[in-house]
DNA sequence: TATTAGATGATAATATTTTCACAAACTTTG
DNA sequence: CAAAGTTTGTGAAAATATTATCATCTAATA
């Protein structure tokens, strides 16, 4: 289970178990590469390539087996037991994120969120307690929350950040187009919409028909 | 200005122009790729690559003129003029989606909306007009829009994407789970929240400390 | 049971991206 | 103006990631 397989592969494990998981609900037992890469638009080699670095998990001249590639799936993406995460910021992209049902096919559920405005505090939002920015380190330990992600303005996201980790934060989703800075051990991934914008612009004006 | 640029390269670019705009704003004159390279996180010799791609931008012994780089990177990204984006689907995140500020620095503006509701259909909200999605294609066509962002369920993300692409969309920004099949001019940019999250998890669970 | 079509798993070949390391070029300073 | 100190730009190497190929292996069928 301690394999290290290539960060490449480890982005596209989500989407290849969301589509399991659609295959499973639609009681489809088996399924091909070529069928596997056409639904998520990855080429089959790689489809192939990404799943043997998990030991042989297909059958040759049959294809993958969906229940089993489902369980495994569960097991290596932590999904056979819920995640709980905080969220810092209701504002508009808070309060969408807060609504938007994680929980749904994923086990991943918003469980404190934290605001700086009074009105907020102290209120239940969607399901969720809010609390007050000011006590994010402390509610982190105390809930033992490890995943936070942050909706705030990007002038402030740093130092929450920090307080983050000093309450053990080990993975930080940032929807703020500034870079933060965190020790090592602790894992950033940065959602930037205007930036996604601009390079499908980007990619629109210079790489047309590719 | 036709230079074929790495993609890697290519999605950096609004990160380095992002940054770029707060320095100029700071009225700071001169950056050095190694300053840079702390700012947005990247290798300074990733960051000198990048630039060098459009040639000498840079002064030996000295770093880069901010002014500069950043009026090259203005027409670069085509941030010297207004690009028009749709939004299909006015749910929680398109909602968000509406009353975030692309335009604050990016010169991308969200100029039409689209939904399915009647009691959402030709209002206004935040400023943009909303139609019903029923005239997509036609819409699209006449205001000559090109950039669309769906943030609508996943069962129903293809069609309208086809109407689309007919109404002569050729980037498409997908907020669903649906990988998108288009014709090969067209460019998509998924922005998979489960996704990115679980891929979070993911990486925190098995490469601790890297 | 023998045969064939179909599909994986493994490996090899490419392609892409990052990093290293340093000469060349510039700035600054005394 | 010369020497000292910076910093770029880039060739070459290393690291990552994708694509192609093919020797098996399985299932199905006659």
């Amino acid at each position: 289970m301690d394999i290290k397989i290539p960060r490449a592969t480890a982005k596209r494990l989500p989407m290849y178990y969301r589509y399991l998981s659609g295959l499973h609900d639609a009681k489809i037992k088996r399924i091909s590469s070529s069928t596997f890469a056409e639904a998520v638009q990855v080429d089959s080699a790689t489809i192939r390539r990404d799943l043997s670095y998990f030991g042989a998990l297909g059958k040759r001249g049959y294809g993958y087996e969906v229940d089993n590639l489902l369980d495994f799936f569960k097991k290596i993406l932590n999904q056979d037991h819920l995640t709980n995460v905080a969220l810092v910021g209701l504002g508009n992209l808070g309060q969408a994120l807060l609504h938007f049902n994680f929980h749904k096919d994923s086990n991943v559920r918003i469980s404190a969120a934290f605001d700086i405005h009074d009105d907020m505090i102290n209120t239940v939002q969607s399901g969720v307690p809010v609390y007050d920015v000011k006590d994010l380190q402390e509610q982190l330990r105390d809930q033992q929350i490890e995943v936070v992600i942050f909706t705030v303005p990007a002038t402030v996201v740093q130092d929450l950040c920090d307080e983050a980790v000093m309450g053990g934060a080990k993975g930080i989703m940032n929807f703020t187009s500034k870079r933060l800075s965190v020790p090592k051990n602790v894992r950033v991934q940065n959602v930037d919409l205007t930036n996604e914008l601009q390079t499908l612009i980007y990619f629109i004006e210079h790489y047309e028909g590719e």
